[in-house]
DNA sequence: CGCATTTGACCAGCGC
DNA sequence: GCGCTGGTCAAATGCG
């Protein structure tokens, strides 16, 4: 099985969506053992306008993969838009420079990437109906976050956004060296808002 | 009993 | 300056 997530485009102006499919066949699956890059799509996307970008995503859904690719039904895959938002993050979060948010057809709020997190808050925001879960990872001296909440408009797909990179390997390394999606020192392509 | 989660309070940034 | 909003804290609570 490969895995894969490297620069997807050279282009610098683009962030970086991949569609991916990743079969579930129980609800203690691993992020990091089933996830399988399927196809890669280029999006331009700011930090600041998800909202608006939910419906280039809708149109994304129209022609991702979902069940077409053949993965089986849809309560037994999970299909996810993969963004990476150098976002260029100003103010008291200007060191966090990696941010990365998944779009996720789940039933489950949480999948098990590997780490260790910690639950520390959650909100209901003026943006979604859903309320928003806030988690720390458990790792010490480890400050990377990540915020978890349904899709505004559409229940079936999970948000889940990781802010900052982890200063130690994931406790399960198995596929460390395979995958370095989840971890630091993966190579993004960065927005030039970044720069600015 | 220890640890994780819950949840209301508090804080900071931003727009008006 | 004030109110709104999102993010974080920390005491209370739940659970194994």
């Amino acid at each position: 099985m490969d895995y894969y997530f490297g620069n997807l485009n050279p282009n610098p102006y683009y962030h970086h969506s991949a569609v991916v499919n990743m079969a579930s066949p129980s609800s203690e699956f691993m992020l990091s053992d089933y996830l399988v890059l399927e196809d890669a799509l280029v999006v331009d996307h700011h930090q600041e306008s998800w909202s608006q970008s939910t419906e280039t995503e809708s149109s994304e859904k129209a022609t991702s993969s979902d069940a077409s690719h053949g993965f089986g039904d849809a309560t037994s895959n999970t299909n996810m838009h993969i963004k990476c938002q150098n976002s260029g993050i100003k103010g008291k979060n200007a060191e966090v420079s990696q941010r990365i948010t998944f779009r996720t057809r789940s039933q489950l709020e949480v999948m098990d990437d590997g780490y260790k997190w910690r639950k520390y808050g959650k909100k209901t925001v003026k943006s979604s109906p859903n309320p928003r879960n806030y988690y720390k990872c458990s790792g010490e001296g480890c400050d990377v976050k990540k915020r978890v909440e349904r899709d505004r408009d559409d229940s079936n797909y999970v948000l889940t956004t990781y802010d900052g990179v982890h200063n130690h390997q994931t406790p399960s390394t198995a596929y460390y060296s395979q995958m370095p999606l989840l971890h630091s020192n993966h190579d993004w392509a960065l927005h030039p808002s970044a720069n600015s």
